[in-house]
DNA sequence: TTTGATAGTTTCCAAACGGATACTATAGAA
DNA sequence: TTCTATAGTATCCGTTTGGAAACTATCAAA
């Protein structure tokens, strides 16, 4: 069963769990910026992937769009208030980071080295039945 | 450009961001669980999934992992002390979908009328196309 | 008349993800 | 000797996701 505190931790999940979207709402702090502005911004995104993270962002009233009828377009992106209120959500996750960096990159070494361990034996018996096989 | 600040809050989301990841750590919470005890409670996991997200908890020391030379085999699950600083975190994602329940609920009513107008728009487009083409 | 700029949409394709199912090892119980 | 429970792996296969590239509309400037 799901209870209704999972289910909440669920929903604000899902509304920012992915990486662009971080990167939107981080770089929309200071204020607007344009489509174009924003994509060069987070280099590496597709327009396509970056359009839609935007209508998924504009749909869950985090980010405003605002459409100015000229010619070429122009677009405005901004936090909304509500977009602006995940500020310090985003900064809880982010001490979290700073605060227990060591523990983190202490964990994911010895993963690695489990990883290598795992790869060498895997090699062996691969070598082994290589052997047995001829 | 990709700040050390937006580095760290990607580094928490990497570790947290996967429905099943939020809910072991959840369940988890009060103390140690078996494997099965876990697929059970998180009913609708599958087994490859469960222990996948668990390795991945394991490796970035969230989740701890114990065996006990028994048959059949006894494995029990807990959260790490690093795990257990994580709480607070999701604490602070629960408490914000909390407060912001209203608006969040209206900004997704809001989006599925847009939704509903838009396809309400396509059908009469692809109407009218058929019309045109008969 | 062609070019350019902006903010998209559309299409195709490959990789990742997730679910369902079958299979494994092991020792004790029936 | 077969069955059972546990904690997985291994395999297949459909869905989702993301990237690349081409295409669109529009008006002004060259």
């Amino acid at each position: 069963m799901v209870s209704k505190f999972e289910c909440r931790i669920m929903t604000t999940m899902a509304m920012i769990s992915n990486k662009w979207k971080v990167l939107i709402v981080c770089q929309l702090r200071p204020g607007t910026m344009r489509f174009n502005e924003l994509m060069r911004s987070l280099q590496g995104v597709s327009q396509k992937v970056l359009t839609s993270q935007l209508r998924e962002l504009e749909d869950d009233g985090l980010v405003a769009r605002k459409i100015y009828a000229e010619v070429p377009p122009r677009v405005e992106y901004s936090l909304t208030p509500l977009g602006q209120t995940l500020v310090p959500v985003l900064n809880s996750l982010e001490q979290w980071a700073q605060e227990h960096s060591d523990e983190i990159i202490d964990c994911h070494s010895r993963a690695e080295q489990k990883e290598r361990k795992k790869a060498r034996a895997s090699a062996k018996l691969a070598a082994a039945q290589e052997a047995a096989a001829t």
